[in-house]
DNA sequence: GCGCTATGTCAGCGATCGATGACATTCGGC
DNA sequence: GCCGAATGTCATCGATCGCTGACATAGCGC
């Protein structure tokens, strides 16, 4: 499954929990954190700490995987050869 | 590739800037955060917030999945020390 | 009805985040 | 040598995290 938000990010881990049939105060447990941050974090809380939440998809076993690979037929995100075309465009965009 | 670590997140956004030749400020205002921030994380910030990463992986066009497929070889992916037991020793000590 | 479990809510608190702004260092070109 | 760009460091500061602990609600079996 694509993660793109905190919500989604609450959404698979307590998908996962309830699969493995574990509570709310079991898994923090596991993970090392309070209930309240399970609550607060299956709910999309956004601005939790990014190690716990790595330390919660693995006590779950969940997989997280980075890409580059997803260039349908946009075009300039991929850096094969034009580097200086890249450039150009980067500059113009952020002005 | 993988990500199981605040490191490897680091090392992921990083290397998408350099690619994208973005230095650090273009690269922060673009996301919206600060330098500072851009800094901190490419380094391994571990306490990142959830959001401020997912926005950033959004603005380098790096797609973030979790699966469960297969699970990991639970012992030989897994690091010879038990990040757990420290992250825990360590809150204890504090407190 | 009563107890038990699971989940969610509230308030308070110390620790830390992320922002800002100045400064140091390194590298390249002139 | 000097300048500009890029990166990293430091200190400060308001806002917020995650923790604790208690309470509320809902479902279930007896």
């Amino acid at each position: 499954m694509l993660v793109r938000t905190p919500a989604e990010f609450g959404a698979v881990l307590r998908d996962r929990r309830k699969k493995l049939k574990l509570d709310q105060s079991t898994f923090a447990k596991r993970i090392g954190v309070s209930r309240q941050w399970v609550i607060e974090v299956e709910h999309g809380h956004a601005r939790a700490e990014l190690g716990l939440i790595l330390r919660a998809l693995d006590a779950l076993d969940i997989r997280l995987e980075a890409g580059t690979e997803q260039t349908p037929a946009r075009g300039a995100t991929r850096p094969a050869v034009d580097i200086n075309a890249i450039v150009a465009k980067a500059r113009k965009k952020k002005a």
